[in-house]
RNA sequence: GCCGAAGUGGCGGAAUGGUAGACGCGGCAGUCUCAAAAACUGUUGAGGGGCAACCCUCGUGUCGGUUCGAGUCCGACCUUCGGCACCA
């Protein structure tokens, strides 16, 4: 973890080669990219964008002499094949297949030593991007093809093996990488794409920009961007090369050398090689009795009579595969499991699958965009083109919720920095826990944790548990009163019923806030007919269920409504009884406010003009200058543009 | 380094280009109480003026710009957080 040590028993982390299995995501790499029929947010789309990383370039050849090796060529995979006149050495992966044929015997020892301590580094070190360059001589050359030139062979971590073709030629003039490499070992550094203006003196850095061809043969003095496809269908026509797309996305590992996952059903056979297991004995079950060893390797290993089987092919002598898979594996199909929970002995049931799939919003955290929810559109897609699913992508609709952190950073179990909300849960309740999560901030920000008002919580919906269980009497029914009551309530609904599609959780239940003090204070007065208290505080409880489930359920009940409320029918708002009878006319002098007006609702500019000229304010801040423009927005504002009127001077007689 | 998000009172935060600070926490004052807690009521951005009702100035990370009007739009920068990080 990091620095290089078990997080258990602080050993050692050692690489080892090993023989594993792999999803071939890469297959779907180009459909991944494709975002077109869902509907997510722009930043998951370009981590997804980003990590599967498409790049297009050329696949070109470089000529092999080497005696004792057959290969006459060696690969690179590169983005700027227009540089290919640049190249001044070449560069492979210490891991490189080649490397050991290719290393001259006065090197050997160099080369050895160097492939070595890139193997202890660990995978963070060596692709630190501000790690120096190093690398090592092999001894060898390869030939560059466009000018016959012979290039030295390097080795060097900074190739990484898994990517393009495990070689790249190295420019240092037009790459930061190869140029500090150049530097450090006194490579020669040739341009051959010029800066516009270039005066011929020596690059500080490499220019990775565009200009026009120098030292390039026959190609001298097209552009970059012509190049480009010029040495592209000369390389095709010579055949030493042909356009070609790379991904940085590797394929999925599914194996792990642990006890606890879904075994993988392979079976290897004395004379049959690799047998999958028929899906009539699926699933491979977990053994019950093993034993837990320091061994490095999986339990299974040492569980003989689960280990030893028969070959389903021959029925000869056989040995399961003890590595397990992946838990990404379980996540990227369980949704489909779950729209069919009665299915026993098999996973799901068509019809169920075809209701409810895909899912229509699907919320989650941003941490398992390049994960989980790419994994879950891999499966997807496989499971579709074998037949199994008619979709196309798993979650129509992203919804990312925030994380809540602690203290700054992101709780986990190996920091130690975990808050359960069990403590909370126990002395408020739950349904407290959750409206506070909700009311915090917005969904999708998450946040630092900490408990300040969470106490504010509890006493709300202590509040609406008095209001709900009270014994409500009229007592000076007034005609104002009740209007302000429904109004307050059909622009709850309407405000509710908006948020609640928007995720803002945090405004939803500040208006429903903003309703229980209205309800409190005609509870007191008894201002309202018991038939609109009654509705009232129905339809509170309603929009409250979502947020508060248990105690709505609760006082549901108690009131004698039929269970259960999270059946109901969400209320519906009147765009008539929610509209305001008065309005506030605010009044802007040069866009200041200087004056607010209560006015009735459907005023229109000519009264509301003559309002705020009566106005005893407006009318001091008007005097004795001249009105340029109105601007008039209906029922909201009134903004007077105006200017100093030349020749009245002020009280000090300035002008 | 690259990509993304966010910077607003003492705190969490609210605000289709149109009243900045909704709602909640905390604080202050009060009611109740022998007292405290709980609950309830009022008040609460900063600074200044007025006996007063009120009025004025400043204020949404920094500096510019667009606009009658900017927390909101545009440009540059700073800070914090998240992701990726030698991908040829």
């Amino acid at each position: 973890m990091g620095d290089g040590l078990c997080w258990r028993c602080d050993s050692m982390v050692e690489k080892k080669q090993l023989e594993q299995w792999f999803f071939k995501i890469t297959r779907y790499a180009d459909e991944l990219l494709e975002f077109k029929d869902i509907d997510w947010p722009e930043r998951i789309r370009i981590m997804q964008t980003n990590w599967i990383g498409k790049s297009y370039g050329a696949d070109i050849s470089f000529g092999l002499e080497h005696p004792g090796v057959q290969e006459k060529e060696i690969r690179v995979f590169t983005t700027r094949p227009d540089t290919i006149f640049g190249v001044t050495f070449f560069v492979m992966a210490p891991e490189h297949p080649l490397v050991p044929a290719l290393t001259t015997p006065e090197h050997k020892k160099e080369v050895e030593e160097y492939i070595r301590k890139a193997q202890r580094q660990t995978e963070f070190e060596r692709t630190a991007a501000d790690a120096e360059k190093t690398g090592v001589f092999l001894g060898s050359y390869v030939i560059n093809r466009v000018n016959g030139e012979k290039v030295p062979i390097f080795i060097a971590d900074y190739v990484l093996p898994q990517y393009g073709t495990g070689a790249v030629m190295g420019v240092p003039a037009h790459d930061q990488r190869d140029f500090d490499m150049a530097k450090k070992y006194n490579l020669p550094i040739r341009i051959v794409v010029a800066p516009d203006g270039w005066d011929g003196k020596e690059l500080h850095q490499a220019h990775v920009e565009g200009g026009h061809m120098v030292n390039s043969a026959q190609f001298n003095g097209l552009s970059m961007e012509d190049m480009q496809s010029a040495i592209c269908d000369y390389l095709a026509e010579k055949g030493w090369g042909s356009r070609t797309v790379t991904y940085r996305l590797r394929d999925w590992l599914i194996s792990r050398q642990r006890y606890w996952g879904a075994p993988i059903p392979m079976v290897y056979c004395e004379k049959c090689g690799i047998v999958p297991v028929p899906e009539k004995d699926l699933p491979v079950l977990l053994p019950r009795n093993v034993e837990f060893k320091p061994t490095g390797e999986s339990p299974l290993k040492y569980c003989e009579e689960w280990v030893n089987t028969t070959c389903p092919k021959c029925g000869g002598k056989a040995k399961r595969e003890t590595d397990t898979m992946d838990t990404f594996m379980c996540s990227s199909w369980y949704f489909l499991r779950y729209t069919s929970p009665q299915a026993s002995d098999y996973p799901w049931d068509e019809a169920s699958l075809n209701y409810w799939m895909p899912v229509d919003i699907y919320t989650g955290g941003a941490e398992h965009a390049t994960m989980h929810l790419l994994y879950s559109r891999f499966f997807v897609k496989a499971l579709r083109d074998i037949g199994l699913v008619k979709f196309n992508e798993p979650f129509t609709k992203l919804f990312n919720q925030g994380i809540i952190v602690q203290q700054g950073e992101k709780m986990s179990k190996s920091k130690g920095n975990v808050i359960t909300p069990d403590d909370y849960v126990n002395s408020l309740g739950a349904d407290a826990v959750r409206v506070y999560l909700m009311f915090v901030g917005p969904w999708e920000l998450g946040g630092d944790w900490n408990d300040n008002g969470i106490v504010g919580m509890s006493r709300w919906l202590n509040r609406v548990w008095n209001l709900a269980m009270a014994d409500y009497a009229e007592k000076n029914r007034d005609a104002e009163a009740e209007k302000d009551c429904l109004r307050v309530m059909h622009k709850t609904i309407k405000k509710t019923s908006e948020d609640m599609e928007r995720f803002r959780f945090n405004t939803m239940l500040a208006a429903l806030m903003e309703f229980t003090n209205v309800l409190s204070k005609a509870l007191e007065a008894g201002s309202v007919s018991e038939a609109t208290w009654k509705l009232a505080v129905r339809n509170l409880l309603i929009m409250l269920a979502p947020s508060a489930p248990h105690m709505a359920e609760e006082l549901w009940v108690s009131l004698g409504y039929d269970y259960s409320i999270h059946n109901q029918l969400w209320p519906a708002w009147d765009r008539e009884l929610a509209a305001d009878e008065e309005v506030t006319l605010v009044v802007q002098i040069n866009g200041k406010v200087r004056g607010k007006l209560t006015l009735p609702a459907g005023i229109n500019e000519e009264e509301a003009e003559k309002a705020a000229f009566a106005d005893e304010r407006i009318k001091a801040q008007v005097e004795g200058k001249s009105i340029v423009k109105q601007i008039y927005v209906p029922g909201k504002l009134l903004n007077i543009v105006v200017k100093q009127d030349k020749a009245v001077p002020d009280a000090r007689g300035n002008k």
